[in-house]
DNA sequence: ACATTGACTAATT
DNA sequence: TAATTAGCCAATG
């Protein structure tokens, strides 16, 4: 991507937004949160502006989330992002990603799917992929 | 500098 | 499980 055209305040934060975004391999998901954590793994970015926030992911994706696979970036309760559930459950399918429920009420099954980014000790995951 | 808004989260009901 | 409420941070007008 060309980031030589943007000219946004922070741009080394949306680089490593999407960064993040890329390293999730189809199947798994990420929440806003879990990706902004991952971002201040680096610090670098971080010291910035202190601590980054779910919010802030979000509208970074909003805006510069069209190269990415966006739909890999879910919210904490599993959902999709708001505007694009629809079209996120098209490409939920042609992954595999596992899901709950029905297309018309439906959510990403993040004991799943969701990477594994800092679960805290106490809670056991029997994660069965492969 | 204050008020509004947003692809959010966690706790309550 | 779903709907509501309050807290959150940074960008924008």
């Amino acid at each position: 991507m060309t980031w030589d055209d943007v000219k946004d305040p922070s741009p080394a934060f949306v680089q490593a937004v999407l960064e993040v975004v890329r390293t999730i391999p189809p199947g798994r998901v990420m929440t806003y949160g879990d990706v902004a954590d991952e971002i201040g793994d680096h610090a670098d970015l971080a010291e910035a502006t202190g601590s980054y926030g779910a919010r802030m992911v979000g509208q970074v994706m909003a805006r510069y989330g069209s190269g990415v696979a966006w739909w890999r970036v879910i919210r904490a309760t599993g959902q999709p992002p708001r505007f694009h559930e629809e079209q996120a459950w098209t490409y939920y399918i042609d992954e595999g990603t596992p899901l709950i429920g029905t297309q018309e009420s439906y959510r990403v099954d993040l004991n799943r799917a969701r990477c594994q980014a800092g679960p805290e000790a106490g809670s056991q995951i029997s994660l069965d992929l492969f």
